[in-house]
DNA sequence: TGCCAGGCCGAAA
DNA sequence: TTTCGGCATGGC
C-alpha cells in the first residue's frame, strides 16, 4: 500500500463506514458531473445501486460517510469505486503544470473522483448518452433497469440493479424501441449480443493499451470514440482515454483554438471530465 | 414551439 | 480522409 492511502483514514461505526479526512471527494459533484446515471441526492444524502447493491453516502465535513457497510466489504470493493485509490494531489499537479485553463477548470471541479463503474454499465449507459440529454439518459437507463434489472429490497425500498447481458438479451429491439431507445435500440442489441457471444471481452481490456482498448469496443454498433472513450475512462479505469476526434471538434477548438495538438498527460480522461464539467457550470448547466 | 443533447452511421466529395 | 445529412425522443 502506498503513501498516499494514508492520507485519509477507513474507520467503522455504528453499522457504517466513514472515511476521515478525505480529500478530492465531493459527491454534489463525483455524482452529478455526467459520469454515471443511477445517483439522486434524497435528504442530503446520495443514493444510487451499483455493483448490485444500494449505495448510500453523504459528506460529513472533513469525512465521507457510507452508510450500511463493513470496512471488510468497504476495502474489498468500494475503496476502488468510488476512485480512493488513486492520488488526485498527484493529478492536480500535473493538470497545474499541464495549462492555465485545465488548472482554473481543476479549481471549478475541485472534488470530482473518476468511479470504477462496471464496463458493462458504462458500455449501455454510454450508448443511450449518445445525442441525449442527461436527466432523460437518466430516465432511460432506470427504465432498462427496472424492465430486465433484478429486483431487491434495501432501506425499505425497492431498487433494481442493473440488467445482466443475459437479462438484456431476453428483450429484442422493438422492446428496447418501445422504452424510448430511438435509434440506439440496434445498439444495445448489437451491444448484448457481442459482450455475450465472445466478441467482446471485458476481461482483456484490462491490461490492453488504451488505443486498442479503444479500437476494440468500437466492435459495437453505435459505439464510436466519443462512447468508446467513456468506457474505457470510467468502466475500465483507463485515465488516459481522451476522445480525441470529437472534442478537438468542440472543447479544445473552444479552449485551445492554437494548441489543437496539446498533450494532457496519462490523466488525459480526467481532465476531459474537468473540462466537460466547466463547460456545463460556465454555461449555466 | 423549436432547439438541442456526453454521437454515430453511411454516403458523397 | 474529411464533411455532412439523418436519426428517435423528450428536456428545456
Amino acid at each position: 500500500m502506498s503513501d498516499f492511502l494514508k492520507k485519509y483514514e477507513v474507520v467503522s461505526d455504528g453499522g457504517d463506514v466513514v472515511v476521515r479526512s478525505l480529500d478530492h471527494f465531493d459527491p454534489d459533484l463525483v455524482f452529478d458531473c455526467g459520469q454515471c446515471f443511477r445517483f439522486a441526492k434524497k435528504d442530503g444524502v446520495w443514493q444510487g445501486v451499483a455493483r448490485g447493491r444500494l449505495l448510500r453516502l453523504t459528506r460529513e465535513g472533513d469525512d465521507l460517510r457510507i452508510f450500511d457497510m463493513d470496512t471488510a466489504e468497504f476495502e474489498s470493493s468500494w475503496l476502488d469505486y468510488l476512485g480512493l485509490t488513486l492520488d488526485y494531489d498527484i493529478v492536480r499537479e500535473s493538470f497545474d503544470a499541464a495549462d492555465s485553463h485545465l488548472s482554473d477548470a481543476a479549481d471549478v471541479g475541485q472534488g470530482i473522483r473518476i468511479l470504477g463503474q462496471e464496463p458493462w454499465e458504462a458500455l449501455i449507459s454510454f450508448i443511450i448518452s449518445q445525442n441525449n440529454n442527461i436527466p432523460r439518459i437518466r430516465s432511460l437507463v432506470e427504465r432498462l433497469c427496472v424492465r430486465c434489472g433484478k429486483k431487491f429490497s434495501a432501506n425499505g425500498e425497492d431498487f433494481f440493479a442493473f440488467p445482466t447481458p443475459d437479462e438484456m438479451a431476453t428483450l429484442d429491439e422493438s422492446d428496447f424501441a418501445e422504452m424510448g431507445m430511438g435509434y440506439r435500440a440496434a445498439y444495445l442489441v448489437d451491444a448484448t449480443r457481442g459482450v455475450r457471444e465472445g466478441r467482446l471481452l471485458f476481461d482483456e481490456l484490462y491490461d490492453m493499451p488504451t488505443d486498442r482498448v479503444i479500437d476494440r469496443l468500437k466492435c459495437v454498433k453505435g459505439v464510436g470514440t466519443k462512447v468508446a472513450s467513456c468506457v474505457a475512462l470510467f468502466g475500465l479505469g483507463k485515465y488516459d482515454a481522451f476522445p480525441i476526434d470529437v472534442w478537438v471538434k468542440r472543447i479544445l477548438a473552444k479552449y485551445y483554438p492554437d494548441r489543437a495538438d496539446i498533450d494532457f498527460g496519462p490523466y488525459a480522461g480526467i481532465a476531459q471530465q474537468y473540462l466537460f464539467y466547466f463547460e456545463r457550470y460556465i454555461e449555466g448547466k
